[in-house]
DNA sequence: ATGAATGCAAATAGTTTGCACCTAA
DNA sequence: TTAGGTGCAAACTATTTGCATTCAT
């Protein structure tokens, strides 16, 4: 099962279990926000998804992408560009990023402490987790660790 | 020394440097964001203001707003709910944020245990740690720890 | 004097919403 | 048939910008 595959599952399961109607625009726009990788803003999905189906108006990638978070395949992100982006959250890919700001090479970890810990410090002050988001800038020590010295582009 | 004062003096330095001036304006809203706290919105900031300084346009805040963040008094937050916040930048003091998704209340909080481990997460990786940002998003178990319920209820 | 800063209003940009029409179930 | 979905345009909201005026240096 790929990702299209998994995330659509995902998708009609969240369809049946809230009464939707399975549509050829979600699915259109299901294929492409899956095809289009992670951080896709609006704007970008709407120019993927009228390649097939050009009458695909903006407000409903805006609708739609709402039900894609509520159905747990999409996660919204904001860099603070003004626009928001969308990333695909499928099975439980959940990472947090860690960034070498001299090199900008990302390497993403996933760490079971800091986690159960999350969930402790929410529970501590009444919430509930529901997602988050971590980052942690730092520089290599050591420059053979770091794929891309010493050159690298890519924003994150 | 307080936190107006250091404040006031990074952006004296700031203001000598880049061959800007001195107003009014800005000193009004200094003092009202420094007294603020954090996580202030233009809204919320221009309104405190305007206490002091009636005739205060909003315009105005939003450029000194990015004075502040060029001089290092002031760092932007988004935490999604549509506008930016700005919190005060003084000395090295650092605090990840938990905010509900519903109210959205943010919570600060700072957790040795997170960040032990977020060392050694970057060590394992071959990093030296610089900075880092956490956020966790999650939602209020008990309303009675959410200061702004009921308000904004959830229908984003 | 002169260039930066301000206030206002108009302009943007991203996102949401009202509404008449369409369509899955 | 009937609630939900869609497209379009208008409405909103946060933020930016043009411009004439004011003010710091």
């Amino acid at each position: 099962m790929d990702r299209l595959a998994i995330a659509r599952a995902r998708l009609d399961a969240h369809i049946d279990r809230e009464g939707l109607k399975r549509t050829r625009q979600r699915e259109s726009i299901l294929e492409a926000f899956i095809g289009a990788g992670g951080h896709v803003s609006v704007e970008e999905l709407l120019r993927a998804v009228q390649q097939s189906a050009p009458a695909t108006g903006a407000a409903t990638v805006y609708r739609t992408l709402k039900v894609f978070v509520e159905a747990g395949i999409a996660g919204e992100r904001n860099f603070g560009d003004g626009q928001a982006r969308y990333e695909p959250i499928l099975e439980d890919e959940h990472h947090d990023h860690l960034i070498c700001t001299d090199c900008n090479t990302i390497f993403e970890f996933e760490d079971p402490v800091v986690e159960a810990r999350q969930t402790e410090v929410a529970t501590a002050h009444g919430l509930t987790v529901r997602s988050h988001r971590h980052e942690i800038f730092g520089t290599c020590t050591l420059r053979e660790a770091c794929p891309r010295w010493p050159k690298a582009g890519g924003r994150s």
